[in-house]
DNA sequence: GTGAAAGCGCTAACAT
DNA sequence: ATGTTAGCGCTTTCAC
């Protein structure tokens, strides 16, 4: 249907650089004469036009493309980011490319390689491990922000958010609502730096030794780690807890299960504090404080700090705030 | 640090063309000497090698890209169906770029002509609106699949979810629960053909008062449908139901926003249905049934189709079965 | 056995 | 005021 712009020119009797040119914006410029400009236009209105931008990109070495290595879709919150980056990126002229590493080292790799090949203009990364960071930005010449993860070994701009203060801030709105009670911390992923942060700031509000006696650690963060750290909690106490915090949703999700499975419901009384908000956590008639983050903060901030880093100009790491949550228990 | 094809050939003392037909897997065909195919493996193995992979498609007019346009990466249904997509995708060689047309037909429009400016060699839609659906359809000359909606007016393979056995087997669950109670069924996005089929579904199992007297309606499925549509049942019944169904998450999520408010907490004897499943739904203390989708066989027969469609053979439109799942009540 | 050359559609500098 | 041309890096065909 659309025509290319040799026919247009074929069809007009005109050269093929005058058509580009008055298509192109540039006609005023080149003084191209309306009336050609008129008959030009009138033509793709009427057939319309289909420029070839893989060409474009040869000749101008630059695709207005980026890449986006996230560890899975299916995470509501990386989903949320990748709306709003693509969205965003759209806006001012990109077109994002998503992937998926599903946490793993080669894969990230392999991804990052391929969109490099691709000629993405610069590559946003949430980085599975510390090696894998730091072998990208070994390996990759192109323009890139990192995101979420900081392992501190690269001088790429990293966009966080809050992890430090945000769990102060939830350990302490449930640590007041317990009083003297101990608040049980399940930690999945305790070697990722943002689940370190979480641990670090819940620490700093609590008492000395509730670094020992009310946390629970998992290399992962799976559904199956929260079940599994539950499990060892119930045969710790030989009853469920009365104050519960989650170091993200699904460890919670394991953990409840694991309490529902014990006890043949989740008691009401029960006062959980969670990273990551869902609206389903509306659901449960417990009193619930948890930690949302700001997904568009965070597009805004990855976008920018690529914008930086392509014009030289010093790209700034930026930390973005968290906010609290709190549902009040049912009636 | 990864070298160009025609920097190995000039440290190499060869032609581009000698370097380019041994890293492109041709050296036997044109009878490569082994001295010189090893003396450029041998230097790529130390340098590593950078294609352009810009150039290439230029040349072959064909960039093994994919497009997938979906309303929103924020509903869990697409984001997942999006990660299995690309995933599968990627093992075929093709990168997918998705994006976003937030349910707006122009917004689609718009994509899609950027898709194809783009040179992908092929499109997945999930369109937003019929008008939208027969546009694409008439004007892009790609090879494209649609995929969840299906508004019955394009040749092109439509991949669906069985939404009309699915409703029929949801409502006869909660139907048999709910003996001789009626089972209200909020419905939004009531014009959307998913939703058409999941209404049929309901009232093929259920008495001929129910589409009267028990179905409740709203233009979209957003969380504020759910709740405008909870509080004029509410208004009508005088209380809460006893047994509900629910379209999609959203409306159910309003839904029991409306209940909690009125009634302080969410009563545990309610039955609940829905379409769309979450794990969340753990969290209710309720008996319910949910509707869950295989996001892994949509993404094998979308690309299936997408497959046939380029090879010309005679593509196959797929309807993808859904799985009843049952949560009991608390003890 | 290896190399040279044409051409994909575009941009930008240079002719007419 | 409009047209011609070189070259981006690749594939493919043909020449040495």
């Amino acid at each position: 249907m659309a025509k290319k712009p040799d026919e247009i020119a074929k069809a007009l009797g005109v050269s093929i650089t005058t058509v580009r040119l008055v298509l192109g914006g540039k006609a005023e410029k080149y003084r191209i004469s309306k009336a050609t400009q008129a008959r030009i236009r009138e033509y793709v209105e009427e057939h319309g036009v289909k420029f070839d931008l893989t060409a474009r990109s040869l000749k101008l070495k630059r695709t207005n493309t980026f890449g986006l290595i996230i560890p899975r879709l299916a995470n509501p919150f990386f989903a949320k980011l990748s709306e709003e980056l693509e969205h965003r990126c759209r806006e001012t002229g990109y077109q994002l490319i998503i992937s998926c590493s599903n946490s793993d080292e080669e894969t990230e790799k392999e991804l990052a390689n391929g969109l490099v090949q691709r000629n993405v203009d610069g590559l946003f990364v949430v980085s599975s491990t510390s090696g894998s960071q730091q072998h990208l930005g070994n390996t990759i010449t192109k323009p890139m922000v990192f995101l979420d993860r900081d392992y501190g070994n690269t001088d790429a701009p990293v966009i966080t958010s809050s992890n430090f203060e945000g769990a102060k801030d939830l350990t302490a709105a449930i640590a007041k609502a317990a009083g003297n009670e101990p608040v049980y911390f399940l930690i999945g992923g305790s070697n990722q730096p943002t689940i370190i942060e979480r641990a670090r700031g819940y620490l700093d509000v609590m008492p000395e030794n509730a670094g020992e006696d009310w946390t629970l650690r998992s290399a992962r963060n799976r559904t199956q780690d929260g079940e599994q750290m539950m499990q060892t909690l119930w045969d710790k106490l030989g009853t469920a807890p009365q104050n519960l915090m989650a170091s993200s949703l699904p460890v919670l999700e394991g953990a409840l299960a694991v309490l529902r499975e014990r006890l043949g419901h989740i008691p009401a009384q029960l006062r959980l504090a969670t990273f990551d908000d869902d609206k389903m956590l509306s659901f449960l008639p417990n009193e619930i404080w948890s930690i949302k983050q700001q997904e568009p903060e965070w597009a805004e901030a990855a976008l920018q700090a690529m914008t930086q880093t392509m014009s030289s100009e010093q790209p700034h790491s930026k930390t973005i705030a968290t906010r609290l949550i709190h549902r009040p228990k049912d009636q």
